[in-house]
DNA sequence: GATGAATGAGGCTTCATTCAT
DNA sequence: CATGAATGAAGCCTCATTCAT
């Protein structure tokens, strides 16, 4: 939105500075309307371009939208990667770590918007679902479960399906994003996401019960 | 399904039970693309009748939705706030079994597709959006909140905040259903959804940690 | 153009009536522009229906074009192929017999269009290229060398090779249909077809020598 | 593809290459995709130029074309027509080394793709089509006619309507190039050019039947 | 009631040409 | 001279909805 580059003619600055604006506009429609319902002749306005302007840089809209992935998501699956490997306190703080960090990243940002994108259209767009699955949640799916067996090895964590409680945990992170692109013309009370973090951090820690001693013996089978 | 015009002929009953003809392929067609994806030429077309047809009884593609759910999905409601108004038992086993009858009921059936559905594109469709707020989404809140406050005012569950939790404890189950419909043709490992239920309840329950102590004061804030 | 459907409803003889009126207006335009300069809107048009209506009854523009070649030319080739199994007389007579009615029933007849379109541009449309080979030039070849073939076997014919005749012989047919479609805003002094056919046909049998005795020996390297 | 720029210094000659080079890519592109289809852009690149330079020495798709012709095909005619009035031997032998000659410098070339090219799209473009035609193929069939005539004036063709001659004459030298660039993903057998040249020559010098004296007398109608 | 032919706006993509630098 | 970013008209195809019969 902002014109920093004003000492600079305008014609010129183009060739480095068209695709940011053009993949900036693009996740911007892109998370506001989806992936089917986005029309590359609002991506190219929204970005101040011609229509055809925009395919001198994407060759298609599926390309399009792998590079707002590859530009905006990917980045932050490595600085995840990193931070956790180089983690030292209790494996609960990591987690709780884990979940605000990916709360402030993505889940509060446009970001969170792409997230529900593909799990809403994933079935419509086999090419780019696939992309998105092995790009993103394939490399999500190892860091989460990094962090359960880090917690279960040094005794911090119960004994747990670490591949099945991957997915149980993902859930209300990725439903928190949903949420912020699905009935938000309808809450009549909008989710406080920090309460519903804590919630969950909560939950997912210390579970429901009052009593540690489980009264369903039939969880076993 | 069930076809109550045993008494009338042949050919007025055919007239009579189109609309559920009708409903069913759309039901079908509808989970199996999504709302903007789904034609109404193929919901004609499986239901066997000509596409004009299905303006006679529907107004239009929204119309047809709506009935689509208040056909399959409210009285599902209505049952499951039956059962939970008439249960006795421990709080947890009714939080075991409401979670595995959803699974049976909606979960593992074609339903699942519409809760999908609804989370991809409610934003495109705010009429659609409002309507399954209004008759769904709420509906469903109000029962969950009221199994937890039952347990807490029963001394079972801990005194959580059931709003928050409440959403946290959707959280899952509207995510497996999300999973069936999504990444379908990518996923290398498909979820069981029993063990993945049965690891949620355990969480759910139990929580993370192997001590009950908890190790993080923090979470107060 | 004429419309002799007055006492029928407008509406009702669409069905029958606008796959033909549809397969008209496209070999009209094919004919006149080519596969790729015709545009489907112009077909419609010319048919007097909208852009819609065309998918209605053909798949998309090369299924189109495919059934315009269905409709026109194949019928001729089975007609081409009784003719020539039931005659009697002399193999010169009956090239001139198959000379001259290929041009009355499509040299001189919108179909000389489609031969010279797909000699024209089959190079950028492979999948037409193939199904007009497939379906139109291997027949023309046999039945050709069928013809050849006959007259050496009757002794009326020199022995010559019967496959590369066909191609020579073949040429001066195909391009009085080509002169017909190119240029012909240029030519000063258009060709008459007749003449040039009786000029064809004279050299094709007689050859250009005044004495029957070759004075070139070098021909039989 | 002479460069008689020696004595310049090396970015000079590169200034004054440029058109050639234009021009070769242009011939290329020209005879593998026909005029309408190849792209401007594809041609600079091929001459590792930008589109823009492109525009600096052509002022549209139009005049790059017309410098092709003017370029590589009529030079060709000029010297055909030199060695035509120098010819001194039968005229039998004439339209033999004509024709072979012709082949190898022409219809054996990139060169065949221009005839190609114009008997295909002329209908679209008659600005192009009258330029080719004033140009190219009012020279060509002069060239024809004036050995068709010698050969009568001299007895040792029959007489004929060399005019109508003319053409019946070229058809098969056009086709022959016009099949090198049709259908030649779907030829099953290629054609041998030389074998088909000879069979050519053979059936024009000597005709098609077996006995000088023709059966047929209707062909004098 | 039932039909299904017809519509036409709308979306993705291509490419000859222009022009500021 | 040379560049190459930008344009925008145009073409193929889809689909919710209408309506004459």
């Amino acid at each position: 939105m902002a014109c920093p580059f004003k000492s600079k003619p305008r014609w010129e600055r183009r060739k480095e500075a068209r695709p940011q604006e053009l993949l900036a506009a693009a996740l911007d429609l892109f998370v506001e309307r989806g992936y089917a319902a986005t029309r590359l002749d609002d991506v190219a306005a929204q970005a101040g371009v011609s229509k055809g302007t925009l395919y001198l840089y994407f060759t298609n809209k599926e390309e399009l939208f792998k590079a707002v992935v590859r530009e905006n998501v990917l980045p932050l699956l490595s600085e995840a990667e990193e931070i956790i490997d180089g983690y030292a306190g209790h494996s609960a703080e990591l987690f709780r770590e884990f979940i605000l960090g990916w709360w402030e990243r993505i889940g509060n940002t446009k970001l969170s918007g792409i997230t529900k994108l593909m799990m809403a259209e994933s079935g419509n767009f086999p090419e780019v679902a696939k992309f998105y699955h092995d790009e993103v949640i394939s490399r999500s799916n190892i860091i989460i479960i990094r962090m359960l067996d880090r917690g279960i090895a040094r005794g911090e964590f119960r004994k747990i399906n670490a591949v099945q409680a991957n997915k149980v945990i993902c859930a209300p992170i990725i439903m928190l994003m949903m949420w912020k692109h699905s009935f938000s013309g309808c809450q009549t009370e909008p989710i406080s996401p920090e309460e519903y973090l804590n919630c969950f951090i909560d939950l997912l820690l210390h579970g429901l019960l009052t009593a540690p001693s489980a009264p369903l013996t039939s969880m076993d089978s």
